[in-house]
DNA sequence: ATAACTGCAAACTGTTTGCAAGCGA
DNA sequence: TCGCTTGCAAACAGTTTGCAGTTAT
C-alpha cells in the first residue's frame, strides 16, 4: 500500500492512483449521463492532490488555483458526486464543517483518530471495526450499513514538549 | 440498571434519577456559582422527562409547556451547562442539528445505532469499545479521551413489513 | 440544438450573540 | 443592590438554491 501510518509517503503510487481514479471518475460521470467539466476536473485534481483531509473551502482554493472560473457553488454541487462515486470519503467529525479525503483505494474500515491539540486527523484501518459493528447492530435486530469510530485525544508528545508535528504544520 | 434494550421500562428509578439529578443540577449551579432560575429548572425537567434523543427545538417547546417565558436562547444557553455537568449527553450523529439525551446514570461507554429507516436511535452499552479506542490511539502515540462509535444501520424488520414501531411512532 | 452546467447572490438552518430589561442572591 | 440571566432580534457560518447565461454532447 503506499501509505503507511507513521510517515506518509509521496511515491509513484499516489500519481498512479490520481490517473487511475480520474479515469473511473470519467466513467462514472458518462455512466450516469453527468457531463465532463473543466470546473469538475479541477476539482477533482485539486482533490487528489491534497495529500490529507481538507474542507470544502481549502478545495475550492485548490481547485481555483487550477481553474480560476470554479465557485464555491460547483465545489459544492461536485462534492457528492465525488463521494456517492466513493473516489471521496466524507468524514463528519462533529465540528460546523465537514472534512473530505482522497480515497487510496482503502479497502479496510478506517477509524479516525483526532488529536484535540493539534487538529490532525490520522486514518487508521481498523477491521475490527466492521466485526464489532455487527455484533452490536444484531442486539437491536438491524443490518449494519456504516460505520464510524472516533476517538478524540490528546497528544502526549504536544503537551511535553509543547510541540509536534502536525502542531507547528498548522501555525506555519 | 432501570432500563435494558430490548423493552425500556418506565419504573420508579426513572423518576427516582430525576429527583436526585435535580439535586446534582442544583449543587453543580452553586458550585459554579450560577443561578437556579424558573427557566434552567423547566429546561432541566424538560430533559429529564424526555424517555429518549431529543433536539433543542423539542426542549423548548416541552420547557416552554413548563415555562412559557423559556425562549430558545436560554436553551442554548443552558444545554452547555447541562452536558457540562455530566447531566445530559450530547450525540452528533452528523445531521445539521444534535442530540441531546438525560443521562441515566450510565457508567459504560455507549455506541449508537442508528437506524436509517426509521430515524430511531438505539445506546447500546459497549465496554468493548474503551479498550479498542485506546489501543488504536496508541498506534499514534495519543491519549484517548472520548470516543464515539456510531453504526447506520437498516431496519430488516421494516423493510420486511413495511413497518416497525419506531417508524410507526413517528408518523403519528 | 438543447439539456446539463455554471457563477452569482440571495436564501436557508441551526446556533450564537449584543443589548436593554429583569430578577436571584 | 449588584451583576448574572433573560428574551428579543439580529448576526453568524457553512451549505444550498433560483436564476439567467454558458457549454458539453
Amino acid at each position: 500500500m503506499g501509505v503507511s501510518i507513521g510517515k506518509p509517503r509521496v511515491t509513484i503510487t499516489d500519481t498512479e492512483n490520481r490517473e487511475k481514479s480520474k479515469e473511473t471518475f470519467r466513467d462514472y460521470l458518462n455512466r450516469e449521463g453527468l457531463r465532463v467539466t473543466n470546473q469538475r476536473l479541477a476539482i477533482f485534481d485539486a482533490a487528489f492532490r491534497h495529500p490529507e483531509h481538507f474542507t470544502a473551502e481549502e478545495l475550492l482554493d485548490q481547485a481555483r488555483a487550477i481553474d480560476h472560473s470554479v465557485s464555491r457553488a460547483t465545489v459544492y454541487r461536485t462534492l457528492p458526486i465525488l463521494t456517492e462515486s466513493g473516489l471521496v470519503k466524507e468524514i463528519d467529525i462533529g465540528r460546523d464543517y465537514k472534512f473530505y479525503l482522497a480515497s487510496k483505494g482503502d479497502k479496510t474500515e478506517q477509524a479516525q483518530v483526532l488529536c484535540l491539540d493539534c487538529d490532525h486527523i490520522f486514518e487508521i484501518d481498523a477491521p475490527f471495526m466492521e466485526w464489532y459493528a455487527g455484533s452490536v447492530s444484531q442486539k437491536v435486530g438491524l443490518e449494519p450499513e456504516a460505520i464510524r469510530l472516533q476517538v478524540h485525544s490528546r497528544c502526549t508528545r504536544l503537551r511535553r514538549n509543547h510541540q509536534c508535528e502536525h502542531y507547528s504544520a498548522r501555525q506555519g
